[in-house]
Formats: structure tokens, sequence, C-alpha cells
DNA sequence: TATGAAACCTGATATCT
DNA sequence: AGATATCAGGTTTCATA
């Protein structure tokens, strides 16, 4: 297998320890440390230097606060189908950093199958999401065609990824 | 415009303030709260309460942590769309209700368009969601058909929804 | 070399004006 | 809403295995 490498180079090994920290932490980044260290049998000298290292590393990206769409005012969540017309490396990378910088934008994906790109959008209405799409695709020349998918109802939506046990280290 | 009610049936009025603290606490929600304050030019005090409270009313749900799915072992994100062979209600619910119980299936969303189901999976490998799919969609019967689209490369994936300035509030 | 215990110091929380 | 006081939690150091 691969080993993996991260931020600054630094290799990643994740024991036992890192991932219970870590699946702790993916459902409440707010818990104390001494808290963590309870829970996955350690002391909270060592949990931190765990998250130090994981951060360092970039397994650990961030923490951030998940608010609740609907009451912030987002009610409308498209999933953007688009074609591209050209699709060499520059002209990838050119749509890739205009849908960077859109704020309405919550994911871009490069897919496999009948299209290019799938991208998240995030709006407030209809008409917001539609003045959206007459700026960002209708008037990109290198769009082809972009079909929207409107997410009537949300039954799931998680940020917690599941863990893999540790690979087996060398003996 | 229909007024916002949150959770236990608080209503939901964010003014600049409360956007200000949820737009910085998207980004990062470790900040202090000091800093916050000095952010939104507030004191400590006034931030702790507004956050309280938009935790009471569940505008803010939660904070995680997020981490790299390349770094943890699961590269691979699935866009899955599924067609139901019979839609009525109770049937929509178990299928959600199956999707929320498997741990890989990050989001579900019922959309418009030409199937029922947009499913985001997060897998180990090619053979795991091999797998996965056999056990989940191949042996429902209430799954008519489902098609894999493989992200290929993720250049956008942002948890952060941009805030719309506080609605104009009554005179 | 990494861990756990304890000291220290910063930030969260509650009370009061 | 803001200032202050109290207390809990994060952070560092040190001793240890």
């Amino acid at each position: 297998m691969s080993r993996r490498i991260g931020k600054k180079g630094i290799p990643v090994a994740l024991d036992a320890l890192d991932t219970a920290l870590l699946d702790l932490l993916q459902r409440d980044a707010s818990l104390p440390v001494r808290t963590l260290a309870d829970q996955v049998g350690s002391s909270p000298a060592t949990c931190q230097r765990r998250i130090a290292q994981m951060r360092e590393s970039g397994v650990l990206q961030k923490q951030v606060a998940i608010v609740d769409r609907q009451l912030v005012g987002r009610p409308l969540t498209v999933f953007v189908s688009v074609e591209l017309d050209k699709q060499n490396a520059a002209l990838l990378t050119q749509f890739e950093k205009r849908m960077a910088a859109e704020e309405d934008v919550m994911a871009c994906y490069e897919v496999s199958g009948e299209f290019d790109f799938l991208i998240i959008v995030s709006a407030e209405s209809m008409a917001q999401y539609h003045a959206f799409t007459r700026e960002v695709f209708s008037s990109n020349n290198n769009v082809r065609n972009f079909k929207s998918m409107f997410a009537m109802n949300c039954s799931k939506f998680e940020t917690r990824v599941p863990l893999p046990p540790p690979a087996g280290e060398p003996a």
C-alpha cells in the first residue's frame, strides 16, 4: 500500500488513539480535551499532542460551525451538471478557479460519466439561483451546457467520515 | 416573507451581529470568544449570549472537525442517482431511513428530475464501494436502478454558507 | 522517545451595574 | 449590553518508563 503523505511532507500514520480522537472530534469539535482523554483512555497532554500533530500533518483540516441552511435563509440546494466545450487542462483549471471564487458554490467535483463537473450550489431563492446561472454558466463561453437538479428534501447531511481501523503496522 | 421558526418553536431573527458571528464561526469554530468580540466590535459577554441563543434556536447546529478524506483512507467520493420502483410516502421514508443508517452515506437528497434520490457516498476503495452497492442497492427490492458517478477530483469542498444581510427589520 | 501528572495561565461563564 | 470576578479548560513543564 502507498504510504500517505500529508502537508509539508509529513507522513501520516494514524494509530488507534488518533482515529479514536478524530472520530470524536468529527462528531463534536467543542469537546474539552479532558473529556476526550477520558473517552479514549489517555491523558489530556497526550491527546493534545496527537491533535496538534494531526493538525500539522493536515489530517485534521479545521473545525467549523455547521448552520441550519433553512433557518439562515439558504433553503435551496441545487446540483448542477456541467459539460464543457473544450477540456484541455488549462480550461479545466480555469473553470475550477471560477467555481472556487463563487461563494454560492459549495462543492465542485470533476466526475466520470456523461458530463464533466458536478457542482453543488446553495441559493437564497429560485430568482437568485437563476441570476447565478446566468452570470456563471450562461455567460461562460466554454460551458457547452448545464442541467440543474433541485433538492426537494435533504434527509441526511453528514460531514463525518467513518474511519477505517489503523492499517496493520509493520511487526 | 414567512417568518422562520427554529428548534422548540423559537423564532429566528438574525441581526448584523449574529450573522457576523456565524460567518466567523463557519470559517473557524475554534476562535476564542474574545477574538470574535474584537472582530465584530462587541464584548465577549454579548457574543457568548448570541452564540448560546443561536445554539438554542438551532441556527447553529454544531461544530465539527473536518478531516482530509484522502489522508484518512477515504479517497473515493461517489454520487449515486437512485430510481425507486414505487414512490409512496412510506417507501420513500423507508429508503431514507436506510440511507441514514449507512455510515458510508454522507448525504441523501430527494431531487427533481429523471431519478428520485441523489446519494453521496464516501468509500475506502472501489472494492469496498462495490460491496456497498450490492448490499444497499442491489438487494433492495424497491430500487429500480442506480447509477454511480465517480469523483475524479474535488477542487472545492466548503461547509460555509454565505449569509444574506439581515432581512429589513420592521421600523 | 512518548507518556502522564501537576502547575500555570488563558479563556469561558455568571453576576452585577 | 458591557465590565468584572470566578472557575473551568487549555497549555507547558517536568519527571518517568
